[in-house]
DNA sequence: GCATAATAGTTGATTTTGTAACTAACAAGA
DNA sequence: TCTTGTTAGTTACAAAATCAACTATTATGC
């Protein structure tokens, strides 16, 4: 592991290129809480994420999930076919526009997403003590605007 | 889409749910530089990353390139192949310890790694852009701790 | 009303990833 | 030296993501 012979590199840094850092830092936060909803729930990154839609949000359709959480239709599909397989919600067509699928949680999702919810507010509450309140507050923030959140 | 009946939704916010935010923003910060080379260098996400590696720290191992990059070493193999294929990259095998290959970028490799990096560096600056140099500096320390990268 | 286009959602084929088992080479201890 | 274990990397198979084509329904323009 020897430098490369080229070394006009000038002022470029892998380490701290932020679509690598963004990633690298994304990934190592998830893993712990993902252990939590796939070991313990056996569920998939797009199916917690449907999940905690609907038990944030209440009863939306599959369009208003994909436009939130920036996730491709069919993505969507599977995973409210596997969350309806496993009774966590249910479908009802909207009588207005028979092409709406309104989605919602059933007394057993709700169960599941409570406790998830907490599991990901402690979660949440560690990694953020990892900084002082007002850095985490400035990296939410700055995190928001990356994501085109605002 | 109207509000959920259990409303003990007790300081929870999706949309500050870190892990959920780092992704967000993560994907939304990595898409136009996954356009360059996803459709004009006809590359994978982890090609790049290994490519980067070479380019930026000189000849290594698939192992220490794993390391850095959090990468598994299937995806590395597999990702080295292709670069192979196209003649970005060379292998041979340490002499000292004939279970490992030294990987380098061939001059085609390095060529393409200067323009990348010169399109990288480019795009880093205006994502910088958003935030003060300050708050830019602070994101990137907060993310490398994140990451577990200090 | 009728043709055309747009939208919600699903399905199937292909590509990519993840998991486990594998080969080959080296290491360490009895 | 001979086991046993570890490490580097590959391969095969299963799981998941992506992309395109599809059905069904509603909207638009003439």
């Amino acid at each position: 592991m020897t430098l490369p012979e080229n070394s006009e590199n000038d002022a470029f840094d892998l380490q701290n290129f932020l679509p690598f850092l963004l990633n690298q830092a994304a990934e190592g936060s998830s893993l712990e809480f993902q252990r939590v909803y796939k070991d313990r729930y056996g569920m998939l990154r797009t199916e917690w994420r449907v999940l905690f839609h609907l038990g944030s949000y209440g009863e939306m359709t599959a369009r208003d999930i994909g436009r939130r959480a920036k996730l491709h239709k069919t993505k969507i599909s599977r995973a409210v076919h596997k969350l309806e397989l496993r009774r966590y919600l249910k479908r009802s067509r909207d009588e207005k526009d028979r092409r709406v699928e309104r989605l919602a949680l059933t007394p057993a999702g709700q169960t599941v997403y409570n406790e998830l919810r907490g599991i990901a507010r402690d979660y949440d509450a560690r990694l953020a003590r990892k900084f002082t309140s007002g850095e985490t507050a400035l990296l939410r923030m700055m995190l928001r605007r990356l994501a085109g959140m605002d």
